[in-house]
DNA sequence: GTCATAACTTTGATTAATCAAAGTATTGCA
DNA sequence: TGCAATACTTTGATTAATCAAAGTTATGAC
C-alpha cells in the first residue's frame, strides 16, 4: 500500500523519532533526511497525513500513527535483516551494503523476508551492530552514551555504528572500532575537542569528538 | 539510467523478440504482456525511442536497439538468478518465485548479482528449465519443439516450462512434468486437440494441446 | 473493391514526487 | 520590543506513468 517514497518517509522518520526520543520530528529534520526541499517535505506530509501514515502539525512537525509506526518499524527490521544477508552470506564489505539495502528493501516480500531471517539463524543485531526489529515490531532500545561523553580512564565496549557512510565505515574498521570491541579512553580533552583510546589489541589513536559521536558504547567491564 | 517501469518493457520486449523470432514486437503484444492500454503503450514506446532505448515503427511496432537489448538481456539475467536464488537458497515454491524476483530485479545491483552468481555457482538454468544469460548478454536458444508438436510414440525430455502462473507450475509439479524428466508420448491426436503421456516412474496423464504448447521439450534419447 | 472490424494513435486528465521561488510565521538576539 | 534570520508553507511547473474515450489506419471477408 505504501508507495517506496512513503516508505523511507517512514523509516526515517521513525529513525529520528527514536534517537531523539521526542513525539514530533520537525519539517527540517525530515527534508535534512530525504534530501529533498522543505516544500516537497512539507507536501508529503500532508499526502501522508492524508493517507493515515502520520499527524502532521503544521509549524511544528510530524508524528507517525500507529499504523505509520508499524510499516516504518517493518521497513527498518527489513533493511538490517537485508544488510546482515548482503555480509553474512554474499560476503560484501560492511561498508558498501547500506545504499544496497536502502534499495532491496522496497522489493523484499514479508515471504521472501520470513525465509531470509530464518536462513540467517534469526539474527538479533546487523553488522553495524543495531538491533534488528521483531516480527512484532519491538526493537531493543539502544544505548544512549557515545565514545564522545567517555571520560578519561574509563572502558567501554562499542555497541554499534551511528554512521552508514562508506568512508566512515572504512575508518571504524581500520582502527578495529567494532561492534563488541572493548575500548579503553586515554584521554578526553573537551576543550581540544579529541578523545585518545586503544581498542583491545590494537594501537592507541585520536579522533575528534564530532566522529566519537558516532560510536555508540556501553560501559562496564 | 532505465527506471523499473522502462526495465519491464525492455525485458518484456526482449522475450517475446526471442520467442517469435521476427524483427519488430507488435504494440498489440507490448500493451497485452504489460498489462497496460495500447494508448499507453504506444506512449511509452515515443518515450523510449526518446531514450534511445528501441526504435518505433507506427503501426508496425517497436524493435530494441543494441543499447536497449543489453539492458533488457540483463534484467532476464537478473530475473533468472533470483528465481534461482529464492529456490536454491531460500527454499521458496518454485510456483511463487516469478512474482517476487519481478519485483527484486529492480533493487539488485550489479554488485550484488555478481556476488549471487558467484554464491550459486553460476547456475546456468533457472528453476523452470530457461537458460540464464551470461554477463556478456549471450544466451542460449531454447528449444523450438513443445509438447503440443510431438507425436505418438516419441520420447522426448522436458527443457522447460513457458508459463508462469503459479496453478500452472503447481499442476506441472504434480505431474512430475520437470524440466530434465523423460516423456514418452502415448498418444497425440490432432482433432481431438488432446496428448496421453507418461513422465518416466509416473502414471500417465493426458493434457490439452493448449498446455501442452507451454512445455518445451528436445527430442532425442 | 467496399466497408466493418481490429489494431493502433491521439487527446485530455490524473496521480505521485519533485523543484524553485515567493510568501509567511517564529525565534531569538540586541 | 523590534526586526533580521531561520524555519516553514504555498504556488506554479515539471516528469513519468497511467487510463478512458475519441479518432485514424489497416486488414480481410465477401
Amino acid at each position: 500500500m505504501p508507495t517506496p517514497t512513503v516508505e523511507n518517509y517512514l523509516k526515517q522518520i521513525l529513525m529520528v523519532t527514536l534517537e531523539e526520543n521526542g513525539p514530533k520530528v520537525a519539517m527540517g529534520k525530515v527534508s535534512a533526511e530525504l534530501c529533498v526541499t522543505p516544500g516537497t517535505a512539507t507536501s508529503m506530509a500532508k499526502n501522508m497525513e492524508r493517507d493515515g501514515w502520520l499527524t502532521y502539525y503544521p509549524r511544528q512537525g510530524v508524528s507517525l500513527t500507529r499504523k505509520g509506526r508499524r510499516v516504518a518499524m517493518n521497513m527498518l527490521r527489513r533493511h538490517r535483516l537485508l544488510e546482515t544477508f548482503l555480509v553474512e552470506t554474499l560476503g560484501l564489505d560492511w561498508s558498501e551494503i547500506h545504499e544496497e539495502a536502502e534499495e532491496l528493501e522496497h522489493a523484499i516480500s514479508e515471504k521472501v523476508l520470513e525465509k531470509l531471517d530464518e536462513f540467517l539463524g534469526r539474527p538479533r543485531y546487523d553488522p553495524h551492530g543495531h538491533p534488528i526489529p521483531t516480527r512484532r515490531g519491538t526493537i531493543q532500545r539502544p544505548s544512549s552514551q557515545t565514545l564522545q561523553n567517555c571520560s578519561t580512564g574509563m572502558t567501554v565496549r562499542v555497541e554499534s555504528i551511528l554512521d552508514q557512510e562508506t568512508d566512515f565505515l572504512k575508518f571504524a574498521r581500520d582502527k578495529e572500532l567494532l561492534p563488541g570491541k572493548r575500548v579503553s579512553i586515554i584521554s578526553a580533552e573537551k576543550l581540544a575537542d579529541v578523545i585518545t583510546l586503544q581498542v583491545e589489541g590494537s594501537e592507541p589513536f585520536s579522533m575528534g569528538f564530532r566522529s566519537a559521536e558516532k560510536i555508540l558504547v556501553v560501559s562496564g567491564n
